[in-house]
DNA sequence: CCTAATCTAATCAGGGTCCCCCTGATTAGCCCATTAGG
């Protein structure tokens, strides 16, 4: 089995120096949930991707959680508790991607191809349809997430249309 | 080895359409998610 794609799969790691991790690591103690306007201006100081930077801060936050003082193990959070204070909007998201319908038809005919795209084949595909990279990433991931619900939902359709008792909750 | 990249599951939230549904965006992950590149 296992015909080994033949591309890269993964993206190469991103190796930051030590400049830029002094600009993450500090916006990071200020704010461990940036919102998406501070990870654009993180993105634009640091020169990299603001995917690369959603990543990092992901990262971060897993390796602290435990990382922490067992004695205040819930202060990551405290930011998220007090909205209020946050200098930048609360809930400052990216906006909403709207796919047209032959961006989706591009993306589903990928999907069905393959439900998990090498990074050579997703930015094939974001080039193709005009979106960026991470946004395709999101995309397949959803995708896949949806797609796992529907059929734990729906057991089987070929065989046994009989038996359906007592399987909500 | 360290940690960026990736994955699943759950949840938040925007927008259409009529208050619920679809789906994009964000987060956690607990003998402390897993995988793998440099």
């Amino acid at each position: 089995s296992t015909e080994a794609v033949a591309t890269k799969c993964r993206r190469s790691r991103t190796k930051f120096t030590e400049e830029q991790l002094k600009i993450l690591v500090d916006a990071f103690n200020k704010k461990p949930y940036p919102g998406y306007a501070i990870k654009q201006r993180l993105a634009l100081e640091v020169n990299t991707e603001e995917s690369r930077i959603q990543i990092w801060f992901q990262n971060r936050r897993a390796r602290h959680r435990f990382l922490k003082r067992p004695e205040k193990n819930l202060d990551l959070r405290q930011d998220r508790a007090y909205p209020e204070e946050n200098i930048q909007g609360v809930r400052d998201r990216r906006c909403r991607t709207s796919y047209t319908s032959s961006q989706l038809q591009t993306l589903m005919n990928a999907f069905m191809e393959n439900p998990y795209p090498g990074i050579d084949s997703r930015q094939q595909l974001a080039e193709d349809i005009g979106v960026p990279e991470s946004r395709v990433q999101i995309w397949f991931q959803n995708r896949r997430s949806r797609l796992r619900i529907q059929k734990k939902r729906e057991p089987e359709e070929g065989s046994a249309q009989r038996q359906n008792q007592g399987q909500d909750l």
